[in-house]
RNA sequence: GCGAUCGUAGCUCAGUUGGUUAGAGCGCCGGUUUGUGGUACCGGAGGUCGGGGAUUCGAGCUCCCUCGGUCGCCCCA
């Protein structure tokens, strides 16, 4: 590589091969799921007024005040990156009208931003794929959408990772524990470690996942939001928590999860992987694959009407990493492989018919004869057919399978290649 | 933002206590051999050793800065 040639961002990446199909696998059984739980599919501009996100997410939030990527533009305007989804989905419904689908079940997927130090599983440019409903205050709505995350992570076939669910209750439950929490925490502040202290003035309800020694002694004695509960609040919970029976989606409640956004309400849950488990071996310190929670407040710190909604988010980079290799890419089902000279038209021919019936199929015509046929074998095809010079040995078309080699004649070929790839006779008259 | 660790050909890596023209395997290109066209061999191209500076007669090997990768903290998906 020339030292002139530009390198890429810092916390990008270009994704190839095994991975990349890995990551096409996550996107494609979003997609099945998605339409399997009657979600609509929306686009997102990737960028949005800063204010949309300044607004909604908080301004103190680490989010908003040291990651994301804003901008001016020519026009004067600042602008960000969309660090999160839910933001901009909110403002599109409040600008478009979509009150009228309420409520709505919407789903996504694309690139976020956030400027932020590169670890494994983390990106200063990664993707999502995010499911909202939004306008439904019942709490079917939060089991709907947590059967369909669970549902997803099952056909992905991803195992060992579990539902952690809490409440955050309404505003007031909230608030009222939150106040709790900074009394408690206060009297032992000395006691705390740094990053505690700070939060104590920033994000209490976060010292309760704190991982530091110094601050574990505190915990368990802590404020519990179970004792701030409104009546309303605690039965909503217990709806999300019968109908997710109901709907055999296993759970298990945690009373240290928070979420790190203001707008939270209510419902809050993550899917982390099972302590000692492959998945939270591959994972790292980046242990959430998806997680989302309720966010009644959101709409109204947009201008908009109080609107109830409810959604997750999960990154597709994660997930990749936990549905393992997939090769399905590098792995030819049939190679065509003409031999130099007059039969590469022949080639094309079969190629395209074949193709137009639905089959994959790799061409090798790169390089001399030999060239073509090492190409083709290091692929492990099911099949390689080789086209020749008439006049070359006995014929001039071989379909081969494993070490087999046979002579076929031309209108066997359909035949034989639909027999050999188990999908029946092909249909050449397409 | 903080800490740790790594950075040699396209890829995976060797490179002894600093010493002459930096190596291997794979891949790529060319050739020979083989042949129911999964072989073997020969040759070639490709590196200013991430970048910059310092020490030294001399640095891929030492020191400093910087840019990246990786892992952890913070935060979060």
């Amino acid at each position: 590589m020339s030292k002139n040639t530009p390198k890429a961002i810092r916390g990008t990446q270009d994704i190839f091969g095994a991975d990349a199909e890995a990551f096409a696998f996550v996107v494609e059984t979003f997609e099945r799921v998605r339409r399997l739980y009657r979600f609509r599919r929306i686009e997102m501009p990737v960028f949005e007024k800063t204010e949309v996100f300044a607004r909604s997410l908080g301004e103190t939030t680490d989010v908003v005040s040291k990651e994301m990527y804003s901008f001016e533009d020519r026009g004067g305007d600042s602008l960000t990156l969309r660090p999160e989804f839910t933001a901009g989905i909110a403002r599109a419904y409040l600008t478009n009208g979509w009150q009228q689908h309420a409520p709505l079940k919407a789903a996504t997927h694309g690139p976020l931003f956030r400027y932020e130090r590169p670890q494994k599983g983390r990106y200063r440019q990664f993707h999502q794929i995010d499911a909202e409903i939004i306008g439904a205050v019942e709490p079917q709505a939060d089991v709907e959408l947590l059967a369909m995350a669970d549902q997803l992570l099952k056909e992905l076939g991803i195992e060992g990772v579990t539902l952690h669910l809490n409440t955050l209750g309404d505003g007031t439950s909230r608030e009222a524990w939150r106040a709790a929490l900074i009394e408690y925490f206060s009297a032992v502040k000395d006691q705390l470690s740094e990053d505690s202290q700070q939060r104590l003035e920033k994000n209490p309800l976060r010292i309760l996942d704190s991982k530091d020694g110094r601050d574990k002694p505190f915990l368990a004695d802590a404020p519990k939001i179970d004792d701030f509960l409104s009546d309303e609040a605690r039965a909503f919970f217990k709806a999300v928590t019968d109908g997710l029976d109901a709907a055999g989606v296993k759970w298990v409640r945690a009373e240290a999860l928070v979420r790190g956004l203001d707008y939270y309400r209510h419902t809050a849950f993550e899917f982390i992987p099972d302590e000692g488990s492959a998945a939270a071996e591959a994972l790292g310190a980046q242990s959430t694959v998806l997680g989302g929670g309720r966010y009644d407040g959101l709409m109204e710190s947009l201008g908009g009407p109080a609107t109830p909604a409810v959604g997750w988010a999960a990154g597709i980079e994660r997930l990749a990493m936990l549905v393992g290799k997939r090769e399905i890419f590098d792995r030819a089902k049939l190679v065509i492989v003409p031999d130099t000279g007059n039969v590469e038209e022949l080639a094309w021919y079969y190629t395209s018919q074949l193709r137009a019936s639905g089959l994959s199929v790799e061409i090798a015509y790169s390089g001399k004869a030999k060239k073509r046929i090492d190409k083709a074998r290091r692929t492990d095809p099911d099949a390689i057919f080789f086209v020749r010079e008439r006049g070359h040995a006995e014929g001039n078309e071989y379909l081969r399978q494993g070490a087999h080699m046979s002579v076929i004649a031309m209108d066997e070929l359909a035949e034989k290649v639909g027999t050999i790839l188990g999908v029946g006779k092909i249909d050449w008259s397409r």
